[in-house]
DNA sequence: GTTCTATCCATAGATGACCTATGGATAGAA
DNA sequence: TTCTATCCATAGGTCATCTATGGATAGAAC
């Protein structure tokens, strides 16, 4: 079983993906979405991110541009594409397919 | 994400405890257990069942004993172990944390 | 009687996601 | 001016799982 703090391997795409359907945002926020969403039990560490953000990227699942943000600092903007979106539906439900086959190898019978 | 007959990763060792806690089996009935109380959705490969047992025979969780088969067949057979079962415990409530935690990310808000 | 399928064990090597470690840079607070 | 938080990114390692392979036997089918 994975460590406390680490992530359940398979799900990180999916849930940057989700995060940006609440709008762009970039790598550094979405880390800190994950983080606050999950009450602080996932954290997504800096080398796990940037590396699936290229995979989204090289996929076109997400765009980027760079920008400044709030505070003045530079910033790559990642946004949700259409075809992102469309991903973002298969893996949810992959997802609950796999979850609701554990749930009944799991469930005392 | 992961394929449709693949598993989640970081899950197999929990299953197969889960799977002893109904009787002591061998590799091959493991696989099979798996297989039918998760509908046919999870199939565990033989790549993946045989150094798992060997995993959790290394830690303890299980001891085998090579036996007959009801069809006359020789063939090893695990039992859970106490330390096995109290690990199951920690896997499942981990396992139970990580999924609440994946689904306050996914959940709309 | 032999071929085929299901049953059974196990390892080697490849794959791929994730982590650790590292490096660099700037804004603003102390 | 030093420290912390914010921001990006890559290289190399680890580890679980899969693919591919190899071996062996029981019983059914033909």
């Amino acid at each position: 079983m994975t460590k406390k703090s680490d992530l359940m391997p398979g799900t990180l795409d999916m849930m940057i993906l989700k995060t940006l359907t609440r709008g762009p945002q970039h790598g550094y926020g979405i880390a800190l979405s994950i983080k606050r969403a999950s009450d602080e039990v996932l954290t997504v560490e800096e080398g796990s991110l940037y590396p699936a953000l290229q995979r989204l990227l090289l996929q076109s699942w997400v765009k980027a541009e760079w920008r400044s943000t709030e505070t003045n600092r530079r910033a790559r903007y990642y946004t949700l594409t259409a075809a992102g979106r469309r991903q973002l539906g298969v893996e949810q439900s992959q997802f609950e397919t796999m979850i609701a086959a554990i749930g009944r190898v799991m469930q005392d019978a």
